[in-house]
DNA sequence: TTATATATTTACGTTAACGTAAACGTAAGA
DNA sequence: TCTTACGTTTACGTTAACGTAAATATATAA
């Protein structure tokens, strides 16, 4: 494992384009160093994106997946935006919570219907 | 309970605008029945409604969710159109436990960051 | 030296999921 | 009878998240 990478290097590691890497960093998810004028991402950069591709796949905006990867940078805050953050960060995980119950629910009804299915599909074989 | 509903009923309900419902009609997400010109929605169209505003607060488009839709009616189906139906729920459940996963680290991710920043905060105050 | 692969910026195009507005019909209450 | 509330259709506008294409630079292998 390097610790430095192209951007073509993690498009392909990720299945997306250049164009949608170079887009996240237009929006500010990305601030990758350079060689001149390409971009050089390391390690921090690549775990930036699987959390943006990991938004994306639980639904989030790229809007959302930002204001949770900003969230992950401690800095130097101080007593009130340390405060301010810890209050960010639990209403995210109510939030995910609540989504979770939500797929809970659709997995349940989808065994439901799978069940169904196969009751008809065993009466079926029996005719 | 009532058994029928006008569409700014169910808009007030669900909290959306009469303009998205007839939106997911016009994708054939709905179908509801006609007083004249006017909508009427009966039990089934709700949960059809709930359906969708559920699978689009865990990401899913209008199109995913009108697939899952469609498979809650078992209809008058052969058994091939049964075994196929029952691979597409399938499909579906293992897409929405791996979605589950995915919450899940999100979720201990901030939990992480969540203590990371307590802790800065009690030395904070120690000072 | 030429072709191939990679990178850049700029800019216009596209799709989903509605928002917004216009123009209209209908039914009920003051 | 007039206004208020609700419904309709039609149609153009908007935002997010890229896709696509053009024009250009750079390095390397044949």
């Amino acid at each position: 494992m390097r610790s430095e990478y192209s951007i073509s290097e993690l498009a392909r590691e990720f299945g997306i384009t250049p164009r949608a890497i170079r887009f996240y960093e237009e929006k500010g998810l990305l601030s990758p160093q350079r060689n001149g004028s390409a971009r050089i991402f390391n390690a921090a950069d690549r775990v930036r994106l699987v959390l943006i591709l990991r938004g994306k796949r639980i639904g989030f905006s790229l809007e959302e997946s930002r204001d949770i990867i900003d969230m992950y940078k401690p800095e130097t805050a101080n007593t009130h935006q340390l405060e301010n953050l810890l209050n960010k960060l639990h209403g995210k995980r109510l939030l995910l919570e609540r989504q979770k119950k939500e797929i809970n629910m659709m997995i349940s009804d989808l065994k439901k219907t799978e069940n169904t299915c196969r009751k008809a599909l065993k009466t079926s074989e029996n005719k």
